[in-house]
DNA sequence: TTGAAAGCGCTACCAA
DNA sequence: TTGGTAGCGCTTTCAA
């Protein structure tokens, strides 16, 4: 230091070495905190020469700009809020990865809360993270209603729901075609041979529908019956969805005298339960019955019967999501709702590999 | 609005929908700022009266407060930060999952970032959170040198380091005991009358040096002998590593004049690897060479053959790690720095199941 | 090109 | 029990 402090100063870095402000550079340096503050941010009306001193200082001196301080007055946290039902999912583990692979370059941070599947913690999150004013929120919800959604409305922050989508809220969506993927797999079904399909469908979600309205479509189209009773829905609580559900819902289409000889599964922890059933069964795979999944979860070549599955481009849903939220970040105004949709694309493997009839 | 404003608070009103604040509060009510700041923070001299009639105030008008203004004065961000290398490896996911259902309960957020097993941006990753002033940081550390703890270090800012400590680096730690889990799988492997017994390992990391170290262990304590390129590793760039790095290990290994008749993987992705190259070559498993992998990945028991792993008790060691971390903000001065060591347990599947010799 | 002054929303400290 | 005042570290505005 070249210049005194004041006593005040001394004190603080005394008791804990506190990280350097800007004004301890200023000191330093003897010029004024505004000038320092205007080199850390490019601005234009700044000497060369003095532009570079001080440049130099602040990397010697290893300062890091107070982001706390820095928000009170901009309003800009840097900082994306991402809000998943279950960060153990590969699907939500994929996106949380590509947002955060996308937004870093741009000087984003990430704050990841999960819901565990339950609406009302959800809320709460949700409303933390707007305590802390996140610049956008990204959200993959387990909500019924739209209400959480108002509340962010008012506070006029950029939100963008992945994965599952509410009618009659005009927010942006990035999601993939879930209807598509419905079609997909049933038709591959059909393709297969198999002739009485069944579907296992997940919990009341935009996601669980659509697909399952691709699947009725599918049958529609070539002019198959849908059997009753050859709709199944997992349970939405804890031990009942997943690979558990799957099991239990296979069992009794089993039990069913219009035993299926295909089953499209929601996705593919339902797919393997439902595999563990069949196979549990004596039953053979594809032969018997051929299983489809969806999300074309890790490891999929490697299960016991390698499992055919509609691939959601995780990915992609991630980068497109965090972009579309960025990109509202920088408007200016309201900006005219936005849904992308992401093709579904279909990975055969052994669990629908049998002849056609 | 019973009383009056100023002319600019109004028009910061109209602009733009901003957040309530303390002032508007106090302003509403005729009190002053300090009496509903303290109200807040539940400050114990206050009327009761008043404390309730401000409560509902609050209530009604939404407030949540300001954490970048409250941050500037207490230096407490209420945040966390976590390092992972991977958010799609499920051992991290679990770790994220649970340090998150632990600090949630406590007010505090996550704030994650993915270093890619890069060691550089592992680095930038760091220096971000530190320059948000994270209360404390969680890192599962891609690093070779322990540079960036020095930092860590210098801003007084507690840190924990997860799954891979370092020597000579007197750090907080928690993490599976990777010597005991070399030693439980190798056991294992020698109880189930295995006599050639190879190891693929990881990179040079302190896990993949512990699990070794107990490999070679377990053998000497049996007096089995340590065959010269029994041990082989898995390279450290991308795609070598996880799955295709346990292909190729495994490949070299069956051209290997003595061909070992087990393999302790050193995670479950190795491991699947290895299985793909011993049923690829026409050998079974666990009839030809056993395999045991670490970490008791998802889905273990639905792969073509189950797989015996290793598990690491991911959701304590993310549930610890947090507790620590939190015990660690609070703490005054310095604290000598703990290492918390979880106990493996191995999970007997079909791939090791073979009769004992 | 540089800097003095004001203030972001809140809390700490002390006086009333 | 209540509130005035000062200031956290920074940016914004405007004058020099």
């Amino acid at each position: 230091m070249k210049h005194s402090s004041s006593g005040k100063d001394e004190e603080k870095k005394a008791r804990k070495s506190a990280p350097v402000r800007l004004k301890d550079i200023a000191r330093d340096m003897g010029l004024s905190t505004v000038t320092i503050s205007k080199v850390l941010r490019g601005h234009s009306d700044i000497g060369e020469e003095t532009r570079k001193r001080v440049l130099k200082r602040m990397k010697e001196m290893h300062y890091q700009p107070n982001f706390a301080a820095r928000a009170l007055i901009t309003g800009k946290t840097w900082t994306i809020g991402l809000v998943v039902p279950d960060l153990l999912h590969p699907f939500f583990a994929q996106v949380a990865k590509s947002i955060s692979a996308e937004i870093r370059g741009q000087g984003y941070c990430l704050m990841i809360t999960s819901s565990e599947e339950d609406p009302e913690l959800e809320q709460q999150e949700i409303d933390q993270l707007l305590a802390r004013r996140v610049d956008a929120l990204l959200i993959a919800s387990a909500q019924w209603t739209v209400e959480s959604f108002r509340r962010i409305e008012e506070r006029k922050i950029p939100y963008v729901l992945i994965d599952r989508k509410f009618a009659g809220l005009g927010a942006n969506f990035v999601g993939v075609d879930d209807e598509l993927v419905g079609i997909l797999a049933t038709n591959h079904l059909i393709e297969r041979g198999c002739r009485r399909i069944a579907h296992i469908r997940g919990p009341e979600t935009s996601t669980a529908l659509g697909r399952a309205e691709g699947y009725r479509r599918a049958l529609a189209e070539h002019s198959l019956p849908a059997i009753p009773g050859h709709i199944l829905s997992i349970g939405s609580s804890g031990d009942d969805r997943g690979e558990p559900g799957g099991f239990e819902a296979t069992r009794k289409l089993l039990a069913f005298k219009a035993r299926p000889d295909g089953i499209f599964c929601f996705n593919d922890p339902v797919a393997l339960g439902a595999m563990r059933a069949i196979l549990g069964a004596g039953l053979r795979i594809p032969q018997d019955i051929a299983v489809v999944g969806c999300g074309n979860v890790l490891y999929s070549d490697f299960l016991r019967v390698p499992l055919t599955s509609v691939d959601q481009d995780s990915s992609a849903i991630g980068k497109r999501a965090a972009a579309l939220a960025l990109s509202l970040v920088g408007a200016k105004g309201t900006v005219r709702p936005k849904t992308e949709l992401v093709v579904p694309r279909l990975i055969v493997r052994e669990s629908t590999l049998r002849n056609q009839k």
